[in-house]
DNA sequence: TATTTGTATTCAAAAAATTGAATACAAGTA
DNA sequence: TACTTGTATTCAATTTTTTGAATACAAATA
């Protein structure tokens, strides 16, 4: 799995809590290319650190629990590094429209019509949402580090446009035939 | 989850064995939405079965073990009728790239450079083959049946394609970098 | 004839993900 | 003050997926 190193990954960027790391996740740069519930981030975490790849500081809370901020261990960044010179893998699809798409004949046409605006609907949300974060990363700096994450939001970008512009083809080409 | 339901839409074009399905989700049509393994899709026809979801036919073959031909139920059909009808989820996306984005400062640039090169080949090749496939599928018939497999090859050629699109994007960036 | 490839199914263990909670308290809103 | 939202973590059961096989034989290839 790769969650792990999704984690470590975080972390070499910053010192974070697993709710941090879950906002991230939900909401934030990371919602663009992983997915994993508050949950397994929590598991992971506690694993992660029992293995000694990542260690925490326990931040006291004024009454309540501890907050538990992570960070890489030496041996953790290693791994990563490791990790981040092997090939990748492209993400995994499983896609329910590609079922409907197989036995849609079995529905009415405008139930698949329905559909595919909403699905167009859902993605172009989501596309509003990536520019909207685009504007909060740090611009212009030299720094690779800076370059990758745009880079990665632009893939993100480009992925939810090109769903929107589909749906629009395959509404249109519906339209057409029926 | 929504193998089942896959295996479902399948079967409602066609009565398959295991090994004819598993095939499909290798190569074929199923290859460009749906992941699943040969053992997946066996142990889940197998749990189908014996919920009344789809039964099979024996063919004796020479020597060897029986074919199991399955086909939908009519309780399976309304299965995925009702399931059809329903909101689709967006594919889950947990992308190994974009966690190189998050850390690829930590490695050198030029392994950066080139897994962007080894992924653009990979989807190059991967859209070759959807290429290939639309040619092998019914062509202008007025059936729904068609237009939507038309349809969804569509998707996933365009996926493809920008992938392309967008390794060509970044590794651009990246030169220009420096 | 020996080896590989293709057809066809099944088993089992381990890893990972999902679902559905419970706990605890602060701060803001109605 | 009652309610909701946000911060913060943890537990447990179940479902799904992955990994790595074993079995069996036909047909094609070397």
């Amino acid at each position: 799995m790769a969650l792990k190193h999704t984690l470590l990954a975080f972390l070499a960027r910053q010192s974070l809590s697993g709710y941090e790391i879950a906002k991230e996740f939900e909401e934030g740069f990371g919602s663009c290319f992983w997915k994993a519930s508050q949950q397994q981030i929590y598991a992971e975490l506690a694993k992660l650190e029992q293995q000694g790849e990542i260690s925490y500081e326990a931040i006291p809370q004024l009454g309540r629990l501890d907050k538990k901020i992570y960070s890489l261990t030496p041996q953790g960044q290693q791994h990563l590094v490791d990790w981040l010179q092997r090939p990748t893998e492209p993400t995994v699809i499983r896609e329910d429209l590609g079922v409907m798409g197989l036995a849609g004949h079995l529905i009415p046409p405008q139930a698949v019509v329905r559909e595919l605006g909403r699905r167009r609907a859902l993605h172009a949300e989501k596309l509003r949402q990536m520019q909207t974060l685009t504007t909060t990363l740090p611009m212009g700096s030299p720094e690779s580090k800076d370059l990758y994450m745009h880079l990665i939001l632009r893939r993100a970008i480009r992925y939810q446009e090109d769903w929107v512009a589909w749906c629009d083809e395959a509404l249109q080409a519906i339209a057409q035939h029926g």
